[in-house]
DNA sequence: GGTGCCGCCATTGTCGACAATCCGCATTGA
DNA sequence: TCAATGCGGATTGTCGACAATGGCGGCACC
């Protein structure tokens, strides 16, 4: 599951900058280095035992994908993602993997829908035998909705979410530790998507998925007027 | 027009490297440098008049836009998109910019909208006027689009159409010099959903747009097939 | 006591040199 | 004649040093 989750820090990866790259973005995804909190190209270089040649390449790839800040001549610091900025990232998720539901219904072959019945069929156990079972929530709802993308064949499509969007999303939980509030419905609504894949109705696993992501902004944007309001 | 449809080469940026990646990769989508040939780093240094490292990081920000393709020990060519790419380049297009008609139905402004009527104005007076208007409209249609991307007011969205994928689209234009074969059409399009905008009709605006560029998708696919009949 | 200026220090930006890797070509052997 | 192999040139990857810029603290002046 892991392996299909994401590129992993690879240690055979061809070059330096490509090893501290992964390195770096995972320790800055897992919070192991706090955000908002400097990250000095000497220091990094040192600690991570490479030059500052390779190690600035990698601090570039990250601000590409909006992990850090950079300052001209000042510094570059781990990007912490605002609500706004969350919010914003839910909405192009409603549209992108909208549109990945469409052509996954289109696209899949029946083997990876199979795939998908069992992933389901694994989470309602999973939810069934533990008590706290926050963690694994987190991981299967980003592999089915993984195995959705992937599934519209579409490359571009693939990488803009798997690839730019949801590291991003995966730092804002860590951030903020949530907590899937809402488990029994998301896993609801994940078996209806699969279902209008299943029976190859695009349409609807479009809208269905786009009502899954805009559900889950909206229980964002009430934590966030709960815990803060006007 | 010019000034809001892309960042500008500006002379003033900070850094050597900020200069050097506005000029490369505006050499690369005009076509100054064809598509597909090699990007020598000490040949552009010195073309450029700068050293390797600056020049290194231009290239790695335009490998991130996938406007330059990367191997490693081997070298860096320009990006030529094929077909497939640009059709799935569509499909994202439709979902991002039909979510962006979406917001921009909610969020534009009176105002904003008022410069859209203007645009469209000028852009009918245009078509009247001169004979070939094959570049003009090129350059009207990205600033209808730009302009209803940034009225979606979400950052984000407008990072990934704008910041990302629009260099690719005028890539290939310039490319395949793409004559916009449909621009009757395309207006009549372009206008009615500006009135979708008009009056607040967000899920019209969505649905206009989505269609706009599936027909655009549509009429790409047929010419390919037209070009390469099996 | 507060405010503004100045100089030092830390950090990033830039450079040129060296090392590692890959591609093409020629040579050699079957 | 063809295929495999080893060499040479060219290119990229990495490094350490130097230059330029920004922030911060101290000092003087109001």
């Amino acid at each position: 599951m892991r392996q299909s989750m994401q590129q992993l820090a690879d240690d055979s990866a061809r070059t330096l900058a490509d090893r501290v790259f992964a390195r770096l973005q995972d320790d800055i995804v897992r919070g192991v280095i706090a955000p908002g909190s400097k990250v000095s190209e000497t220091d990094l270089a040192g600690r991570y035992g490479v030059s500052r040649g390779p190690l600035r390449e990698a601090i570039r790839r990250l601000e590409s994908r909006k992990l850090v800040e950079r300052e001209v001549h000042v510094g570059t610091r781990v990007a912490s993602l605002s609500f706004t900025d969350l919010i914003e990232i839910y909405y192009v998720r409603e549209a992108l993997e909208g549109q990945a539901a469409r052509l996954a219904a289109e696209r899949m072959s029946d083997q990876q829908v199979a795939g998908l019945y069992q992933l389901l069929a694994q989470h309602e156990q999973q939810q069934d035998l533990r008590e706290d079972t926050a963690y694994f929530q987190r991981e299967f709802d980003l592999d089915f909705h993984y195995r959705i993308i992937q599934g519209s064949h579409n490359q571009t499509l693939i990488r803009m979410l798997i690839g730019e969007l949801y590291h991003l999303v995966r730092m804002y939980r860590y951030q903020f530790s949530t907590t899937a509030n809402r488990p029994q419905k998301a896993l609801h609504e994940h078996r209806r998507i699969v279902e209008a894949i299943e029976s190859r109705d695009a349409e609807m696993a479009e809208l269905l998925m786009r009502r899954h992501i805009g559900r889950a902004r909206e229980n964002i944007e009430q934590q966030a007027q709960q815990r803060n309001p006007q």
